[in-house]
This record gives structure tokens, C-alpha cells and sequence, in this order.
DNA sequence: CAGTGGTCTAGACCACGAG
DNA sequence: TCGTGGTCTAGACCACTGT
């Protein structure tokens, strides 16, 4: 019984997908089979239907009710998702029917910058390959991209062969290194004359800017992109949830906690015996196990 | 036994935050007992525990290492979240130590134009509140905020009374009706002589506009917002994750599902005799459960 | 190899919404 | 009252990492 490959959870969740898609999972109010019909239909413990449901919820697809059922969200055909998807401009503009080409590129090997060594989390003086290119939608320019990736990342023979535009897409493709998540950070930007003049604009107008870092699993940086696009031609949009940590208002005080046992932490001895306050300021980034999410929102007066 | 409160699994998170933030949990390496040792200590199974441990993951407070061990993230003060936290700028603000204040503010009641009521998914003959203010951080504006609210959701008393410049604030603190997620729209825009005015900017500066609607745990739209943000004064991040859902490249195929079971819908006789494709098109949006999610990045050439 | 996090199960009970 | 999704448990096995 070798597994590998997906998650029994996910290989649920893509099955249960295909149901909706062909019509044959939900009745025409959209309603769902109840969780434990559907585990049983799919030969899954309940718990391991939910985690399918969790992350079909995640994205969009159906919206569960307590005491209701499960439903297929309405919207337009089954597809998903804001920028919270970690996805390349190509795909997007693949998935929603648009054509898109590269323009001009620019390809350079040359050693990074500090800002850049920075965000990539590694010592200044790096070797990085460095890809500037206008995206094309018909004849107009709609986005601009740079993309800086180590050269141990990517070597040189790959990436002109193998870049069609989009680094993301590429390293995805070659599933090697594994990626995680991208840091993105947004702001609005008023175009540089260079901007300007290779977009199409007038210097000055408005744009989105988007700075990232992607990570890999085991939270390496392999790429810092800077990517500005041109107002009217894209949405993006977040889903912004309620914090699940944040106390409901007025704070509540352990009340499970009395009869459960839910407070072993700063009462009876540990049984490890830890460190004192001292802040954890140890200047080693080698195994550092995240190296570079916090400090999110940050405003400055 | 009685619960009622938080679930298990958050008292359970709060826990452990308490013990990394009183630097009790962690060695100074900041690595954290393993899940075995944490859910015994906290009196919890594990299962719970990993719960509790997924959501301080999302909120980047810890990081995960498969075969490692659990690890406290690195950065300053634990202190958290991207734009996928809901969060008023006035939390965002008290959080991250900084000065804010409301400055000029304009409560009105009006009928809903007819961009507010699609907005809010409503026939369009509404009533609401509009809420326009400004933003200071000292005396430099830095944000202007318009809300709109149905009359039914928010009554005029309460508005005055409780309104200290945040209309997400007032809702979470009543706790009625339960707010669930927003659904926000980010662009660029350049600042309209009457925005320049207020926040005293030169027309034409850039500026972040956020668009947003906030919706209850019943799929109800409550409020209608478009908030400016002068650029420098802060800094929105999204973490953005590659799907889960996505088939990673190439795409696989049963391999699993061979020797296990995940295979029971589009194959045999299905234990529900649902409809035919026929498309889900009826358009009652009486009972839609979700009204208002999806159609997410769309481009327009 | 030992120890860690990752996945999965079977079963239990609770809270919610509708008839 | 009944059926739904929501939470929790105890235990099992797997996959990854370091030694």
C-alpha cells in the first residue's frame, strides 16, 4: 500500500470537485450529500472529508452551513481564487481566457544588489541572474516584471530555454526546489519616466506594485520580484478573514479551562526546563527556520 | 462540561503564545517541545493540538519543519498579519504602537446609489449610513475611509454613540450580527482633486485603494467600504500560497485510489439519482449561501 | 537508528437549524 | 425531534531529518 503522491485529503477534494463539475454530486439547489454520505461514498474517514472540504471551502468553491449542509458556491464556472493563489500572470491570464505575450526581455547575470541580497536573506556579494520584461496583452503593455533569482537556483542553460515568461511558472514546472509561499508586499506607485516610457504611460500615472519573495519549503528565498501593473487591466483581490486568534471582545477567561486542563504552561513546572526571558537574538541565519515572513503591516508616521 | 466559548483548539494557540511570549516555551533557539510533549502539557490530544498549532502557522507566528521540530518565527515582537487578517486600522495602528485619530468626520443618511446596492447585493431603493472620515497619524492624514452600512444593520443611536472611527471596530464589539471575511479589491488610483484636498496631497499623487464588502457568517453583506491609502505610511503585505488544489504539474493519476477507495462518483450507480448537467442558472438569490465570493482576478484587455 | 511532524481512522459528543 | 456540520479523542502508521 505505497502512497505517494497527493494527500488522501486532496485526492478526495479533487474527486469531489469532478462530481460538481459534472453535475452528478449536488442537486440543483447546489446542495451537497451530507459529510458522512460522502465520506462513505468516497472511502474516507469523515476527518479526512473535512480536510477535502477545508480546502475546497479555502478556495472558494463550496460554503458550508452549520446545521444546513454544503453547498456549491454560485459565481461563474468553477474557478477560483485571489491573490492569496500563488500564481503566475501567465496562468492567471490563461485561466481567465486573455491573451497575454511577453514583449521585450532582458536577461542579465551580474551581482545583486544589497536591497536585493537582502531580500533574498543571503550574504551581499551573490551571483544572480536578473529578468526585466514588459507583458504584453494584444499590443498594449499591462505589466512589468523583474524577477532576480540566485544563479544556484537557476542556471543559465535553463532558464533560456526554459523561460516563457513567468520564473514562477518555470520553477514549478521543474518541481525543483519544492515552493511554499510568496511574501508579497502592495503599494501604489506613481511611474518613472523608464516605466513610463516602456509601458506606454505618462510618467507619473498611478500603478500597483507588487514586491515578493518566494520561498521554498524549507524557507530558503529563490526569488525577489518587483512587479508593476497598469490600472484598469487586472484585479486583484484578498479574502480577509476574522482572526481566529483574536479574543472575542472583551476578552474571556478560562471557563473550559477549569474542568479541562488547558493551562499547564506558566503554572506547575515545565517539563523542560527552558531558558530564562533572555530574547532570542542569536545572529545565526544558517538554519534560521523561517528567515524573512513578519513585520507585516508596518506604518510609519 | 460545559464549553460555550472559544474551541479547544484556540484556547489551546493563546496558550502556547502566552509560553513563547513569556520566552517559557522555547529554547533559545526557539525550538518548541514537540507536539507529543505540547499536547500532554496542555492536556489536549493531539489532533487538537496540531489545530492549534496550524493556526499560529497561518498567522506566521511559528514555523513547521517536518522531522525538525516546531520552531518560533523569527522577527521582532510577536505581532502579526498580512492583509488576509480583517482588522481595522485603528487595531492596526494601537498594534504596531503608532499614533492614529480620526480627523474630520461625516455621518449621513441617504438612499444607497445604485453602485453601493449591487455592492451590498440589496435592492437598490436602500437606506444607509455613509461614513467618510479622515485618517491622521499626528497631523499628517494618511487614510481616507468611506463606509456604507444598511440603516437595518447599524441604528442612527448607536452610530453616534459608538462610533470612534471604525465601523468594523463597532460591529466586532457588539458581536451581532457574527462577521465573517471581507472581500477586498485592491488598485491604484491617482488622487482626485477633492481626495488631495482632504489629505493634503497634490492631485494626481498615487494612492492604494482598498474596495471592500464585509460579509457575516450567513453570507449577508453588512458594509460597503472604499478606503485610500497615502503611499509610505504603510505597508500591506499578503502571504500567498501555492494551491493546494493544483495538481503539481504534469498532473498524476490514481495511484493510491488504485488499493484504496477514492473513486466513487462518476462511476458506479450513484447512491443519490441527482439531475442531469443541466447548469445551475436559477436566479434566486434568496437563500444563495455564499452571494458574493468569486470572480476574483479577472483581466480586461 | 530515534525522534519529529504529516496523515488517517473510527468513534464520540456537541451546537445549530428546520420541521 | 432529527439531521446537519463542528469539535475532540486515542491510537495508528508514514515520511522526513539528523546521528
Amino acid at each position: 500500500m505505497v502512497r505517494r503522491g497527493p494527500t488522501l485529503a486532496r485526492q478526495a477534494a479533487l474527486e469531489i470537485l469532478d462530481g460538481i463539475r459534472s453535475g452528478e454530486l449536488a442537486g440543483e439547489d447546489g446542495l451537497l450529500p451530507s459529510e458522512a454520505a460522502l465520506s462513505q461514498r468516497l472511502g474516507v474517514s469523515r476527518a479526512t472529508l473535512r480536510e477535502a472540504l477545508s480546502q475546497l471551502e479555502h478556495s472558494g468553491m463550496i460554503v458550508r452551513r452549520h446545521g444546513i449542509g454544503t453547498f456549491v458556491s454560485r459565481g461563474q464556472p468553477l474557478m477560483e481564487s485571489g491573490l492569496e493563489q500563488l500564481e503566475s500572470l501567465e496562468t492567471l491570464a490563461r485561466r481567465t481566457g486573455v491573451d497575454s505575450h511577453m514583449g521585450q526581455c532582458d536577461i542579465e547575470e551580474r551581482v545583486a544588489t544589497r536591497v536585493e541580497a537582502d531580500a533574498l536573506g543571503l550574504p551581499a556579494p551573490v551571483r544572480v541572474f536578473a529578468v526585466e520584461r514588459v507583458m504584453l496583452s494584444g499590443e498594449r503593455p499591462v505589466a512589468y516584471l523583474i524577477d532576480v533569482v540566485p544563479t544556484d537556483v537557476l542556471d543559465p542553460r535553463q532558464l533560456r530555454e526554459s523561460f516563457h515568461g513567468s520564473v514562477l511558472d518555470l520553477l514549478l514546472e521543474r518541481g525543483d526546489p519544492p515552493l511554499q509561499h510568496s511574501h508579497t508586499e502592495l503599494c501604489a506607485e506613481a511611474a518613472s519616466p523608464e516605466l513610463a516610457r516602456a509601458m506606454r504611460l505618462e510618467p507619473g500615472d498611478p500603478l500597483l506594485r507588487l514586491t515578493a519573495q518566494l520561498y521554498t519549503t524549507d524557507g530558503r528565498a529563490v526569488d525577489y520580484s518587483v512587479s508593476y501593473f497598469s490600472p484598469g487591466h487586472f484585479r486583484f483581490h484578498v479574502i480577509r478573514r476574522v482572526s481566529q486568534l483574536a479574543p472575542p471582545s472583551g476578552g474571556w477567561t478560562t471557563d473550559r479551562a477549569s474542568d479541562r486542563a488547558v493551562d499547564g504552561i506558566g503554572k506547575q513546572g515545565a517539563a523542560e526546563p527552558n531558558a530564562s526571558d533572555r530574547a532570542r537574538e542569536t545572529g545565526d541565519a544558517a538554519r534560521d527556520p523561517d528567515a524573512g515572513d513578519r513585520e507585516l503591516a508596518a506604518v510609519s508616521p
